[in-house]
DNA sequence: AATGAATGAGCCTTCATTCAT
DNA sequence: AATGAATGAAGGCTCATTCAT
């Protein structure tokens, strides 16, 4: 079993993906990726045969993170709580993880599963803000998939923020929630 | 007499770097706009240094608009009439002309007058805001910079709409006055 | 009881080889013909050692049916016959059989075997030559070397040539035969 | 006028490339002629936007002067000695200037020129032909697009047998003059 | 013996920028 | 002042071959 060896190459580029996305250096090039992980350019490709699918693979996991608070929102009782929670944990979470918000933002996925959990998310924030509006807490005609671009729209701005981008970030949080109409803590 | 002959390239060049930044190709090489201008490389390079010089010379007049605007609207009557009509004229302009978000978001600007310009545009815009708290009807933390950053990141997530863009960003307007706690339509 | 599976992994991998060569894809990769055979790379290069090797295994009873028929074309009682049976039959074979046409063109053989093969055929081909010659019926100074060059020379001809290979294949032959000084049907 | 350098360069680049296809190397890379020619790789990309496009330069003039030999065979008043004149001389052509192979094999020229040259030299063989069998000189099917595959054809056999390339020229030449019906030496 | 991950040289190509004329 | 040829770093990608398991 090589696959010792294998998997330890493939975690450190990973690793490396991970780091230079997470640091906001979404374009980090293959070749890079492979020279920062002490590893041939073939090993990367092997394992990326695309810019997109690796960041993809940077971002499975956050993603699916995302589809499941959504779907865990919409049993929180408090339906205001459960659509403002989830705002402000996604958003903290694509601040975090800028790479998150390059994916959502594509057009063409390079992994099928990738666009099979963007639509889910899409639907399960539709679902979250359908239920806002006929429990009268949401008063915005937005749709899911506008959320999830005002949501990444949002991480540019803050990414764009020179520092201090924590207190920036509550002060866009509070301006969505109570742009959607929750009761918010600025009420 | 060869400043004729100068100006008059000038002009073109000027002429088709608006031409591509409004059809929304920010990214477009010097080299191209020297062939589509019929000049030579060179020339193009006497003009604009950079290409981020070239969207400063592109944005400019708009960006002065922008801030006229804020100017203006700070002599409206109504308070929160004219921070309301400022965003939404600006948000309209914005996706209209890429151009200006991208040089509203570069931190370092290649002409010091266009970082003079971004100045006096924040300025405004924070006393705009700040005339709507002492008036009442602002209810937000919301600094000058963040607004204008807001304003970017709504283009951006407009940008990545597909279709139906017009609908899009009303919905975005409505959203965003609303939590500004202005009185908009959705109230 | 491996050589049991060694032995049927053998035969796959010839079988895609010879499938891939027949169709005209000399240059097939052995990295590719792995895949296609559903075997690791290490199993191909250990059965070819080299692209060349694996050509020449793939043409082996080809280059060998070659050298019977030569061989065989020395005993028909009408010389003229026996030779223009030969070339005629080995042309064709070549254009359906393009690899044999690169093995032979080749300098350096990778199989000792293959070089052994080669020089018998160009023997047996100097030899029908000759007889044709001491029967009068051959007026050309070629050599089996020559000879067979020729034939390889046709076949990239033919290749080259888009449709109608067939009829382009005919006239080259009647050119050849008439060439030699045998009584072709063009006669 | 920068001219005067870029002539130099352009030269330079020409010869190197003239060099290595002369040598056979057909299949030089643009980047090895960049280095040869001691110049940047950009400035090869500007003069030849490919691989292709280069064989077609380096062999434009050989080309040329093959269709004027077409044209001028034509005029030669002994109709053999026109055919066979020609046919000799463009083979001992095609030995010397290996591109010229390349480039008539071809099926996508890079640059509209040469497929129109092509086309010139097609009918310029294929009216010398008719011309032969005309006047009862030329017994053989053959079109003229296939004497010229056929040349390219006797290139490659020349270019693998070995040594004496000049001998074996000579018998090819014979044999095929002879299939075409045309008295030659060998008669 | 089989495997297939890893390697890395090297090809193609683009583009921002310089500089000789 | 204008020109546009030249540059060369850099990125994307393939593939023959090796080697640890």
């Amino acid at each position: 079993m090589v696959r010792a060896d294998a998997r330890r190459n493939q975690e450190r580029i990973l690793e490396e993906a991970r780091g230079a996305v997470g640091a906001g250096d979404t374009g980090i090039t293959l070749n890079e990726l492979a020279r920062r992980a002490g590893v041939g350019v073939g090993t990367v490709y092997r394992l990326f045969p695309t810019h997109q699918a690796m960041l993809e693979a940077v971002v499975e996991d956050g993603l699916r993170a995302m589809v499941d608070r959504a779907t865990a929102a919409a049993e929180v009782e408090d339906v205001a709580e459960g659509l403002a929670g989830f705002f402000r944990a996604s958003l903290l979470h694509a601040v975090r993880e800028p790479g998150l918000v390059s994916v959502l933002v594509a057009v063409d996925d390079a992994v099928t599963g990738t666009s099979g959990t963007k639509v889910e998310l899409a639907l399960a924030v539709s679902r979250l803000l359908d239920r806002g509006r006929a429990a009268g807490v949401v008063r915005s005609a937005l749709t899911g998939e506008d959320l999830l671009k005002l949501l990444c729209g949002l991480q540019h701005a803050i990414a764009a923020s020179g520092d201090d981008q924590a207190a920036v970030t509550e002060r866009y949080l509070d301006l969505v929630l109570a742009g959607l109409g929750l009761p918010g803590r600025s009420t």
